[in-house]
Order: structure tokens, then C-alpha cells, then sequence
DNA sequence: GTCCGATTTGACCAAATAGTCAAGATTCCG
DNA sequence: CGGAATCTTGACTATTTGGTCAAATCGGAC
């Protein structure tokens, strides 16, 4: 393992073997695999996981899911596929000519609202990353550190411009990192120490308000 | 300390079958597997980790280790139980009648130096957390619960004395749980970015500084 | 309806894995 | 040293797991 996900992928389009169209059933049954891989894959983690527990979860026997994707490493690529653009988009969309603080106020909470919608595929990367990343490794070291390096120089020029206190780049979009994700990977030590308050309405604009509070003063320019 | 973890471990002290005082060659082998369990569970969780792993990894056979530990389980058991007690101690080292920004300077910079002493540990616990802390959930719903409850306490009195700013005093200590882990747990993902320059000397100290600086000015109360 | 490719599955296999056991090796203590 | 208790391990078993296959069923274009 440990490659660059898109040439796996897709593998199948090489050889001159004209790749047919995919059916609806096919579609339709591809989605279900992933949906239901994703949620196991982000419990236990590759090696935990097994292809029974996806089949079962997927209502699907084990034959038929593997009719799909030939092998367990190709479900636990394809999630992973599919979950990863969407992963780094907010990172991307901050932009130099904004207001600092308007501009990381905007990425903290599209990050806490990607935790709290999709809190599996956010439990999927700590699974992998914990694993020592065999597989994301490459990516990890290509694109997203192009992108953390292109967006900290950004924020060091915000800062060099006094609009932001003086504060290390990277480490703040670290910090940023593990405070948005922690409310989706350690999901079940909040709700066993906080319980039922969890399922409250208004659980994660509190948590919101209480991140983006201490993070902007955080990093506000003082006078 | 006694936790709740004791009963399934030491199982065999009861039944008036007296227990053996362990040799010297006991206490040898029980920690050398503990270091060795720790380290593979760290990365693969429970059910991503074989008995085979650990007994590779601790230079032994493998029915040489479960003559130590019975079952894979009572080897996590232990594992778990020999970390707990320490992951604890710096929450409980909060003083209600020390000074706000000092206390929590210190519990930060305690759970930092943990993190990078011992980031084994620190995923040990991600690892569980993420399958849904199916050994520790009872655990985190008592001692935990109340230790946070606790020390929550202590915060809100001090926001409610104007010496912080006014802060969730539970999503604070989130926070600070997040970002001290996220440099064990994300270990991989941080090398993947920064690359060699995490074994610098002076990358923690650096770290730990940008999380402080972030985290205390964001809590420092406003004039 | 008919037919052909697409889909589904029961039965199966080989490898991996948790755990056992009895016999041999080592250590400890007098 | 001598013998009992402790420690170690090769060989083994039962179960789980990833993956295969051929035969049966289904779906849709004509």
C-alpha cells in the first residue's frame, strides 16, 4: 500500500477494453457499498473491518458486494476517494484578499459543520492517519502540504501585515484541525461525558460559538 | 487508584486460591509485552492487532505470551489500565485557588509534554475512543464525567469572577484535550506536511508555544 | 415473450488468527 | 548438586476471514 489513489481507482479504463457504461443498479448498489464501508471502515479501521460486517451493513451478501469491488482494498480505497476532495475544499476556499478573521471564521465553522454532517468520514482519516497513513501517506505529502504551505504563507503575510496577532501558520491551522475534528472523532467521549446533552438542539452552534470565541480572540491583533 | 477496569484484569485473586508473588522474570516479561502491546494496539486498534504482532514486536513466542496474558483481551485490558491513571492526573492538578491563566498554562503544557513523551498512549486511547470506547465507555461515563464536571466548575466560577473571559467552560476543556492530542494522534499527518522538521529540536517547544499563545490569549479576559 | 448480459448467491477454499497442550528447558532454592 | 516450580515452545485445533466459482436468477432491449 501507500500510493496515489487515483490510479487505483479508476484502474479499469486502461487496455484498450472499452469500459461499458455503468447500469443503474450498478450505481445505485456501488453507493450503498460505500455508504454503509465508510461507516465501518470508520469505526475499526482497515485492518479491524471486515468484509462480512460491510456486506451486512450493505443488506448485501458477501459475493455480491465483492462483485462490486473485487477486493476489501478497493471498497476502502474508493471511500476514501470519494470523501477526500471534499475534505480539503474548505481549506481552499480561503482567501488571501478577505478579512483575516472573517476569513478563518469562515473555515472553522464549515469545518464543524462537515464534522457534524459527516462525522464518519472525518472518523475514517483519524483511523488512517492513526494507522501511520499507508495509504493517503503520498497524498498527504504532495497535495495537502502544498495547500497547508500556500494557505500559512497567507496567513504569516496577515499576520506580517499586523491583521492578525503573531502566531506560528501552521500551527494555527493544526489547532484548527484538531478542535473541529475532535468533536466527530471522539463523538463518543463527549457524549459519555456530556450524555444526553448532545442530542440537544443548538449542541454544535454551542460548541461553535465556544471554538470561534476562544480561536479569533485568540489570534485578534492586540492593541 | 482503583478504576474500573480492576475487575477484569486481576480476575484471579479470588476463590481463595492464594496469589503467587510474581517472580522476577514475570515482572521482566509482563512489562516488556505491555510496551509492545501498547505500541501495536496504538496503531491498529483492538481488532486490527494480533497476538502474533505483539509477540513479534516483543521478541517472544507467541504461546510464550499468552502464558502472561490469557486472551488478547486481558492483554488490552492491561494495557489500557497501566495508561489511564496517568492520562488523569494533569485535569486533576487544576487548582481552584491558583491563578486562571496559570493553571491552565500548565495543564496545557502538562497534556503537550504527555503527548509527546508518550504519543503511544495518546493513540491507544483515540483508538478505543474512535470504535466507540466499547472497554473504557464505562470508565469516561463515571470518573471522567465527574472529573470534567468538576473542573468545569472551577472554570465557570473563575469566568463568573471576571479572571477569564467568558467561555463554555466544557467545550474549553474539549479544546484543550484536541489540540495537546492532535500532535500524538495526527503524528503522521503532521510529518507528511512539515517533513523533517518535526525532528528538529525545539519543534514541541515551538508547538507549544502556538497552541498557548492561541489558547490563553483566547481566554484572557478583555479591558 | 425471448434472449443475453448483468446480477445474485450457496458452497467452497486457502490463509490468517486466537488459543491449547504436552513436553522440554531453565531457574530457583535448599 | 537435585528436584520442584517456573518458563518456553513446536505442533496442533477451531474459527474467522478474504476471496473464488459455477450455477441460478433477474432486467431490459427487441
Amino acid at each position: 500500500m501507500g500510493e496515489v489513489l487515483d490510479a487505483k481507482l479508476d484502474g479499469e479504463t486502461e487496455e484498450g477494453e472499452a469500459k461499458r457504461q455503468p447500469t443503474r443498479i450498478q450505481a445505485i448498489n456501488r453507493e450503498i457499498i460505500l455508504e454503509a464501508a465508510l461507516e465501518v471502515f470508520a469505526t475499526h479501521g482497515f485492518r479491524g473491518s471486515t468484509v462480512d460486517q460491510i456486506a451486512t451493513r450493505a443488506a448485501m451478501s458477501k459475493p455480491n458486494l465483492l462483485y462490486y469491488y473485487r477486493r476489501k482494498q478497493d471498497i476502502y480505497y474508493a471511500v476514501l476517494q470519494h470523501t477526500l476532495d471534499d475534505w480539503l475544499a474548505p481549506l481552499e476556499a480561503i482567501d488571501a484578499e478577505g478579512d483575516p478573521i472573517e476569513q478563518l471564521r469562515r473555515y472553522i465553522t464549515l469545518k464543524l459543520e462537515m464534522s457534524a454532517e459527516n462525522p464518519a468520514a472525518s472518523r475514517l482519516f483519524a483511523n488512517e492517519i492513526l494507522a501511520g497513513a499507508p495509504v493517503i501517506g503520498d497524498f498527504l505529502r504532495s497535495r495537502l502540504r502544498t495547500l497547508v504551505h500556500d494557505k500559512a504563507a497567507v496567513i504569516r503575510r496577515w499576520v506580517g501585515e499586523g491583521r492578525l496577532a503573531p502566531v506560528d501558520p501552521v500551527h494555527l491551522i493544526f489547532l484548527i484541525w484538531a478542535t473541529t475534528q475532535h468533536y466527530a472523532d471522539f463523538d463518543a467521549q463527549i457524549r459519555a461525558v456530556l450524555g444526553s446533552q448532545v442530542e440537544q438542539p443548538g449542541f454544535y452552534e454551542q460548541a461553535a460559538q465556544a471554538v470561534l470565541t476562544i480561536v479569533l480572540n485568540g489570534i485578534r491583533p492586540r492593541d
